[in-house]
DNA sequence: TGAAGTTGGGTTTTT
DNA sequence: CCCAACTTCA
């Protein structure tokens, strides 16, 4: 066999990617974990194992691959592909592109599941995806009518209530386990939060509308039960599941499902790269695995490829002070390489300056905006930057944060799409039935009981008489949803109409200018085009939203130059040759509100550890000595001087180089102030001459 | 009675 | 700057 693809290996990732063997009854292999260091190939010896499985007869439908993000899956796949491609070219077998129709999220593939397996187990084979906003209105639906709303109780708010539901889903604890680790200020309402879940899975049910926790728990009950767990483990020879340090308890359980023995099974990750603890991802997973699995075989791969020692120095030298120990050092393949620098500007709107003024110098220098990222933990640290970049012309693409689905025009498109998908959507339906004028909660409340009562037929609404709404409005809208829920109709052709009639909504429902929400309506409609179906689209939609905010551009952009700005969760597996961080003081990083417990602040220093690692030649942590704080403008702009981050301690400055910047626009303004002189007395006395 | 307009209170990270 | 409770208006 041709085996020239495992020359560009070293000697550990060979051995993750060739364990098992194949014998006549297939490829067999036990199980596997591979512990992946930043930058140390784990996408590579994820994506060549696939490949090599391939290569070795396994059939690719029989490969399931569980990635953490829709983008790491595309990654692998194209990958995997590649190596493919190459081998089978070099065999003279061309034209049989081989690709992996099982990669996706746990979430996204447990929704294919379902709905393959719907009939089985008593959904409805159209049911929708809530994207979290949705969840968090039906659950607020849930709790007016349970009347748990009255004031004097001060009952947790929605978003409260869906975090609370989510931990205890996705840890599978007990309401009270969670409330009183992680919630104590709620235990008070430990009943009435256990009412309102059970009206919330209730509505649910009866609404055929999932959420993300329940693409898990459903996928997980499912398989709990032998006969169905036994069908859909045998469609599966391989199980390979990347970051599997950001697994949850759910997530173990469905895997055990799917591999009781551990065969086929191979987890890849990096418990010093543990950032999602609170989404109830267990670090235990990994850690445990071995002991899950007797016979577990155990691959380290502990050579950098990514960063210049430096770089890495640096690195090692934060994750040690971690109070858990990590038990692998990575060292690095490439030469020593730039200290890294820690500058300490004056605020942030100098930190913006500064980080613009370095990115193009370094552009200068032959490094494209493209392989520079600006990372910060919070997503609006970056305000500041986002004004600069656009008043200098500079494109860039910001991932994470403000949310494509969160905005109120998208929400409006996507609930009417989904009410012509889905007419027991009970929180699209309200949303488009409030956008005729004169409609609030109570309208559309009987319109809903309306639409119920016959058989939620979309063209029965053109019947019902809306007290105070305006008729003709009311008419039009009903009978486009009419058209669009007719299913003989074709899809995409049937978004156009509801989308050219919402666009003609958008000066009335919103302030000048509106062309930036037309250009989103406008997106949507294309993006649906390249869907089978409307249900698809919608569902693919919600677990995987357009990352990057602001650009209606076309297609063609893509090959332009842009800068990267992304929160660190977002920037987690990739690498830029040059990576800026912002805002590294305390109380924003680590954040304020992980500095109760040794615990958080372990998860918050792993997330720097995370943000440096990013890097190939070039890091910058940047602290701005006082930063304002925006909010409560009552009280008039306010900043407070930051204390320098506790994670930047005696012994990781030491594989740092220290500046403080004064940037050049800070150095014009104050000349230009010095020389400034005017009499505004004088001027306002001219007035009156 | 219910819709629309006003004020007061709170803000991480994401599939 | 966004959400929810409160007030005013039809």
């Amino acid at each position: 066999m041709d085996t020239a693809y495992l020359d560009e290996l070293n000697e550990r990732q060979r051995e993750a990617v060739t364990h098992g063997e194949a014998g006549c009854g297939g490829y067999s292999a036990g199980p596997l974990l591979v512990i992946a260091g930043a930058g140390s190939g784990k996408t590579q010896a994820l994506s060549h194992r696939a490949a090599h499985l391939v290569l070795s007869g396994v059939d690719p439908r029989r490969i399931l691959l569980l990635t953490f993000s829709r983008r790491a899956a595309d990654e692998m796949g194209r990958r995997a592909q590649h190596v493919i491609d190459s081998v089978l070219a070099a065999r003279g077998k061309k034209g049989q592109s081989v690709r992996l129709p099982w990669a996706g999220t746990f979430h996204a593939v447990g929704a294919r599941l379902l709905r393959e397996y719907a009939d089985n187990v008593g959904l409805a084979e159209n049911f929708s995806v809530m994207d979290r906003g949705d969840a968090a209105d039906l659950l607020d639906v849930c709790r007016q009518g349970l009347d748990l709303a009255r004031r004097d109780l001060r009952f947790p708010r929605k978003d409260t209530c869906l975090g609370i539901y989510s931990q205890v889903i996705n840890r599978q604890a007990t309401l009270a386990e969670v409330l009183s680790s992680r919630y104590p200020w709620c235990e008070a309402h430990h009943d009435d939060l256990k009412r309102l879940f059970a009206a919330y899975t209730e509505r649910k049910l009866d609404r055929a509308a999932l959420d993300y926790d329940d693409l898990l728990l459903y996928w997980a009950m499912m398989v709990r039960d032998d006969a169905l767990a036994l069908a859909i483990s045998a469609r599966f020879d391989h199980v390979l599941v990347d970051e599997y340090q950001d697994t949850n308890v759910l997530q173990a359980d469905i895997l055990a499902r799917l591999c009781p023995d551990g065969r086929g099974l191979c987890v890849v990750g990096d418990d010093a790269q543990a950032i999602y603890g609170f989404r109830a991802a267990e670090v235990d997973n990994i850690l445990g695995f071995p002991d899950a699995y007797p016979g577990t075989r155990v691959v380290k791969l502990e050579q950098n490829y990514r960063s210049t020692t430096a770089i890495l120095d640096a690195a090692n030298a934060l994750i040690d002070e971690s109070s858990r120990s990590y038990p692998k050092r990575l060292f690095s393949a490439r030469g020593a390489g730039v200290k890294p620098r820690h500058v300490t500007v004056t605020d942030s709107h100098d930190e913006a300056t500064h980080v613009v003024e370095q990115v193009l110098a370094r552009r200068e220098t032959g490094v494209a905006l493209k392989q520079q990222a600006v990372l910060f933990r919070n997503a609006h640290h970056a305000n500041d930057l986002e004004v600069e970049l656009i008043r200098r012309d500079i494109p860039f693409r910001k991932y994470g944060g403000l949310k494509f689905l969160e905005a109120a025009h998208v929400k409006d498109l996507l609930a009417l799409l989904r009410l012509t998908d889905n007419p027991k959507n009970e929180i699209a339906a309200f949303r488009v039935f409030q956008m005729v004028p004169g409609v609030g909660p109570a309208t559309a409340r009987e319109a809903y009981d309306h639409l119920e009562r016959h058989n939620h037929s979309l063209a029965s609404l053109a019947r019902f008489k809306a007290p105070r709404a305006d008729r003709e409005a009311w008419q039009t809208l009903m009978a486009q949803l009419a058209a669009a829920g007719d299913r003989s109709a074709g899809w995409p052709g049937l978004s156009e109409p509801l989308a050219h009639w919402y666009k003609g909504q958008l000066e009335d429902r919103f302030e000048a200018p509106v062309t930036a929400r037309a250009g989103d309506i406008d997106d949507l409609v294309r993006m649906a085009g390249h869907y089978p179906e409307r249900s698809v689209f919608l569902t693919e939609l919600t677990l995987d939203p357009p990352s990057a905010t602001g650009d209606h551009n076309d297609d063609a952009d893509l090959d332009e130059d842009y800068l990267v700005l992304s929160t660190v969760h977002s920037a987690k597996g990739r690498e830029w040759d040059s990576v800026y961080v912002l805002h590294v003081a305390d109380g924003t990083f680590p954040s304020e509100y992980s500095t109760h417990s040794a615990t958080a602040l372990d998860e918050e220093r792993r997330l720097m550890y995370v943000a440096f690692t990013r890097a190939r030649n070039q890091l910058e942590i940047i602290s701005p000595l006082r930063y304002y704080v925006t909010e409560q403008h009552r009280h008039g702009d306010r900043h407070v001087y930051g204390a320098t981050s506790r994670f930047l301690t005696p012994a990781v400055m030491a594989h740092f180089q220290t500046t403080t910047d004064r940037p050049a626009a800070r150095a014009v303004a104050e000349q230009a102030i010095a020389s400034a002189r005017i009499d505004l007395g004088a001027a306002a006395r001219q007035l009156w001459q």
